[in-house]
RNA sequence: GCCGGCUUAGCUCAGCUGGUAGAGCACCUGAUUUGUAAUCAGGAUGUCACAGGUUCGAAUCCUGUAGCCGGCACCA
């Protein structure tokens, strides 16, 4: 006997082994048609599974928000089923769920394009049509084996022998189609229902590792309702709209071309925001840091002692003499890191235990040779700036130091509205310096700092582990927020390293005069100044707080005989400190209007004859209909108070 | 770097199976002096990414290169 509890406290004995269909169909036959799955003691099961210990259960409908995943999943395999059969000798390989539907890879001599993706869902259509049932059989390695390399399907031979000893190995059938599977699905392939999509087709790896054979990929998602499919695909949308790469372009902030791949042009508009990003940072280092520029340029040999020429030698740019005539063959790393210039400003003078901790900042230019394929906008480029630093410090004041530098991370992604962060401890890697024990010494520390930031949050940052992350010199903590729409960006980095300064042999005189190697603790705040740009214009959609706004305001007129007055207010404007251009065009208002709107000016400033009589502006706020109209003093007045950047805000706050 | 796709005017995009390039917006000129998201009329706009090849003839077909886009891998 077998005592299962019903969600509303109920409890009933049923004989070993009945299955959850028999139990839903004793209670009702309506409830069996309905239910997809069972929920055993919280964990998802198929409906056709024998109990076989007591249990609390559930009955799953397919709106139930734990049938997502697998009406997803049940869809993938139907996917598969479609692709075989419409294209025999394709090898199916897995097939998981993800974050917002699920994908298929499949090995095949000619890959798939995306006119197939109609094709495969229409077939896939049909398949759910049929409504087959998800029936499930144990077989044996070799059985299961067997079978696979009968059917030609490697892939999944090689699965096989992956899975653990203690696993079965689960079959699950739908029709005619059958497919090695750990399961739960739904009980029919109908209930999948028709809110399915394939969206897109790309390579992937097999097994992840750039070494294997490369499959297609075909990613689809699926819904239990409609609505909900229709409400994500218009999610994409509002993604697309906001793209950084395609509101650049519009506001005029920035362009790239082709003779300089991942390489930024800023704008006029775009250098501004960048430089009131960088001046803002500027002021939340001021009293902290000591801020530093070391070359751009340096001897190989410096990289050769930073491990940087081992590790990295394929993703840096190299220097030398560009001249026929000089025999001067040195070679230069551009440098794609700040950490062994700033080492050797440290090591530039004899320093005392006194000095420490010595934090040194840069806003330096660092080059990397990514990837062709990985770059992206400005999210990912060749040359960036990085909000950079270097804390000198003793193994005590370690500790304070990463708390102090999360406070900073903290408070300066809330000031531009991250709130919702995660701080994610990474660890060591395979691919390392630096013995065990200094590893172990560091990550025991980090792990104590990375509680205590969960806890003096109030639970409100979420914290995680990312096993073998870690930076080839140390543990790092990695900070990522969420933005507007929900996106997740890696930002802010704090890395202890123990390594490096040991390296270039940096030490300090300490109490005792002997001399003690300091440790070094690598920070970022913004990480590349160009991507936290790329994810605020994201972010804010391209409507900038006023503080951020490369064109703050915009003065335009509504006849010629306003033009005296409109220069007075550009010019009113200006003295104040509002970065303001005039419009004077012989224009109807409504083109200016919805000119500066596309251009998101946050504020148009407009006159007409009547402003002009009575030293009047009409305010008319980007995105909102209708104005305001008011005197232009209260009017600069106002707005200047707007333009006041949160931090400056703050300490103005403090002072009074 | 790998797989696939794309590249036509400043921007967004047409251009059927090869016959010699188009639209809208933007731009320029003129008229219009306008009250909060497109005033009217006229005009100019191209090495069809680049380099080869096939062909009587290539934006169109083939090959290579570059860049971009979507993934994968990478991200000190």
């Amino acid at each position: 006997m077998v005592a299962l509890t019903f969600p509303d406290g109920a409890r009933r004995d049923y004989p070993d082994n009945i299955t959850g269909l028999d139990v839903a169909k004793g209670i009702s036959p309506s409830l069996a048609k309905r239910t997809v799955a069972m929920v055993l003691d919280g964990q998802v099961a198929d409906l056709a599974d024998p109990i076989e210990r007591n249990a609390k259960i559930e009955f799953l409908t397919r709106e139930d928000a734990r049938a997502l995943e697998l009406i997803r999943h049940d869809a993938a395999h139907v996917m598969a089923e479609a692709v075989q059969s419409l294209w025999p000798g394709t090898q199916v390989t897995i097939g998981p769920v993800i974050e917002n539907g699920f994908y298929y890879d499949f090995f095949r001599n000619e890959p798939f394009t995306p006119e197939d993706l109609p094709v495969i869902e229409k077939r896939m259509r049909e398949i759910i049509a049929r409504d087959k049932p998800f029936t499930k059989e144990v077989w044996s390695r070799e059985e299961a084996k067997r079978v696979f390399r009968d059917m030609g399907e490697q892939f999944k031979v090689e699965l096989v022998d992956a899975i653990p000893e203690d696993q079965k190995i689960k079959i699950y059938n739908q029709g005619d189609w059958f497919d090695l599977c750990r399961g739960p699905h739904m009980t029919s392939t109908g209930k999948i229902g028709n809110a399915v999509k394939l969206m897109k087709v790309a390579g992937a790896y097999w097994r992840g590792d750039s070494r294997n054979p490369m499959l297609t990929r075909i990613y689809g998602t699926a819904f239990a309702r409609q609505e909900e499919l229709d409400a994500y695909l218009r999610q994409i949308e509002e993604a697309e709209k906001r793209d950084h790469r395609k509101l650049g372009r519009e506001m005029d902030l920035f362009h790239f071309q082709e003779e300089g791949p991942g390489v930024v042009f800023w704008h006029a508009k775009g250098w501004t925001i960048f430089q009131e990003l960088i001046a803002y940072m500027r002021r939340r280092l001021r009293g902290t840091y000591d801020e530093v520029n070391a070359p751009q340029m340096l001897d190989k040999s410096l990289w050769e002692t930073s491990g940087h020429w081992g590790w990295f030698r394929e993703n840096m740019f190299m220097a030398k003499s560009a001249g026929d005539e000089t025999d001067d063959e040195r070679i230069f790393a551009i440098k794609p890191m700040n950490c062994p210039g700033h080492i050797q400003i440290f090591k530039h003078g004899l320093k005392s235990y006194r000095d420490l901790p010595m934090r040194l900042a840069e806003f330096g230019v660092v080059h990397r040779y990514e990837p062709s394929g990985a770059l992206h906008g400005l999210m990912r480029v060749r040359a960036f700036t990085q909000d950079d630093a270097h804390v000198f410090c003793t193994e005590q004041q370690m500790a304070s130091e990463c708390h102090r530098i999360n406070e900073l991370i903290l408070s300066t992604y809330a000031d531009f509205g991250f709130d919702e962060v995660v701080v994610k401890l990474s660890t060591r890697p395979e691919k390392r310096v630096g013995t065990d024990a200094m590893w172990d010494r560091a990550e025991t520390i980090m792990t104590k700092v990375l509680g205590e930031i969960a806890e003096r949050s109030d639970g409100r940052i979420k914290t995680g582990i990312n096993p073998g992350e870690g930076a080839f010199y140390g543990p790092k903590f990695e900070y990522v927020l969420r933005d507007a729409i929900g996106r997740d960006w890696q930002c802010g980095t704090t890395q202890v390293d123990f390594n490096l300064p040991e390296r270039f042999g940096a030490f300090y005189i300490d109490h005792d005069g002997a001399k003690k190697v300091p440790v070094m603790i690598h920070r970022a705040i913004c990480g590349s100044m160009e991507r936290f740009l790329g994810v605020l214009i994201e972010h804010y959609a391209g409507h900038f707080p006023l503080w951020l706004a490369p064109l703050q305001a915009v003065t335009a007129t509504i006849t010629s005989d306003a033009d005296d007055y409109a220069n007075e207010v550009i010019a009113a404007a200006r003295r104040v400190g509002l970065r303001v251009e005039g419009d004077l065009r012989n224009e109807k208002i409504n083109y200016k209007v919805r000119e500066h709107s596309l251009a998101k000016v946050p504020v148009l400033l407009v006159v007409g004859k009547k402003e002009a009589a009575e030293r009047l502006v009409s305010i008319r706020r980007l995105g909102r209909e209708g104005q305001q109209v008011m005197p232009l003093d209260a009017a600069l007045s106002a707005l200047t108070d707007e333009a006041v950047a949160p931090d400056v805000r703050r300490m103005l706050k403090q002072a009074a």
